[in-house]
DNA sequence: TAATAAATGTTCAATCTTGAACAATATGGT
DNA sequence: ACCATATTGTTCAAGATTGAACATTTATTA
C-alpha cells in the first residue's frame, strides 16, 4: 500500500508546513523563558496585547481573537485581575457582558512584555530579508480563512 | 512612556510572526478535527510520523524531535501501545533505552493520518505559489537554531 | 577497580486547556 | 406581553503538558 503512495516527506508544501510548526513551537518555548522574569506566560501576553489595542473587549470577543474557548478566558482572567493588571466591569447596556481593560500597572507591564517579545522576534527574524518576511506574513494570513472554511466543511 | 516607544503593531516582522502564530493555531485546530475520525490527535500523529521515518528511535530521541519533554513521551506512548499502533522493546546493548517502532497496524494508520494531514496542507497552501512556500520553509528553518541560541543566552 | 557523574525512562503534583452543562440576560417572533 | 431561541460568562471533570524527584543503567575519571 505504501509503495505507490507519495509520502508526505517529499511533498514541498508539507515540508514547508512542518517547518512552520517547529518554528512556532520553538518560539513559544523561547518566549515562555523570556517572559518568566515578568511572571507572565505567553497566554497572558496575548491577552494583554489585545486589551492594549482594543480596550473594552468582552470576554467572548477576546476569546475569538485568541482562537480559544470562552472557558479558557474565564479561567485565565481572574489571575490577571488578582495581580491588578486588568479590570473587568459590567456593561450597563448588555448586562451579560464584562468589559475588559488594562489597569495603568497592566499597561506598563504590557509594554515591558511587548518589548521583550519584539526583541525576541527581531533577534530571530532580522537576518531574514524584509521581502521574505512580507511573503511569510501574506502566506500565513491567507491560510486562516481557508482553514476556517475547511473546518466548516468537516 | 508609551508615547515615544515604537509599538510592535507597526513593526513588520512582528506582524509577520503574529500571522505565523495564528496560522499555526488554526492549523492545529483543523488538524484535530480532521484526525478525530481516526481517533488520533495531532501529538499522536507527530509520534507516528517520526517512527514511520525513523524506526528504532529511543524515547529520548523522539522527545527531542518533537521538542517536548521526556515525561510527555512517557505518558503518551502507552496509549498508542495499548491500541496496538506501536511497540517498545528494550535495547540489548544499552539497557536503559526502549526502541520504538510502528506495528503493521500502526503503519497503516499512520499512512491514513498522513494522507489526511497532507490533504489539509494541500487544501490550505496550494493557492500559494511554490516559491513562496519555499521562502516560508527557509525562513522558518533558519529560525530554529537562532531560537535555541537565544534560549541558551538567557 | 572504585567512585563520581551523566543519561534514560517513570512517576507525581501542579498547571493549562477543552467541551459540556448551567444560570442569567437578551433577542425575535407570535 | 409571552414563549422559544441565542448569547454570555461560569463551573466542573477529563485530558494534556511540564518540571522535579527518583531508580536504573552507562560513562567518565581518579
Amino acid at each position: 500500500m505504501s509503495e505507490n503512495q507519495s509520502l508526505p516527506f517529499d511533498h514541498p508544501r508539507f515540508r514547508s508546513w512542518i517547518a512552520v510548526g517547529r518554528a512556532c513551537q520553538s518560539m513559544q518555548a523561547a518566549l515562555t523563558k523570556a517572559l518568566a522574569p515578568l511572571g507572565l506566560k505567553p497566554q497572558h501576553l496575548d491577552v494583554m496585547v489585545n486589551l492594549y489595542r482594543f480596550e473594552g473587549l468582552t470576554q467572548q470577543e477576546l476569546a475569538r481573537k485568541l482562537l480559544v474557548g470562552r472557558s479558557n478566558v474565564s479561567m485565565t482572567l481572574p489571575q490577571l485581575e488578582k495581580r491588578g493588571l486588568i479590570e473587568r466591569q459590567g456593561d450597563a447596556v448588555d448586562r451579560r457582558v464584562l468589559r475588559l481593560k488594562l489597569t495603568p500597572s497592566g499597561r506598563r507591564t504590557a509594554e515591558q512584555a511587548m518589548a521583550i517579545q519584539t526583541a525576541l522576534i527581531e533577534a530571530v527574524l532580522s537576518p531574514a530579508p524584509m521581502e521574505h518576511c512580507t511573503i511569510v506574513a501574506e502566506t500565513m494570513e491567507a491560510m486562516v480563512p481557508r482553514l476556517q472554511a475547511f473546518e466548516k466543511s468537516l
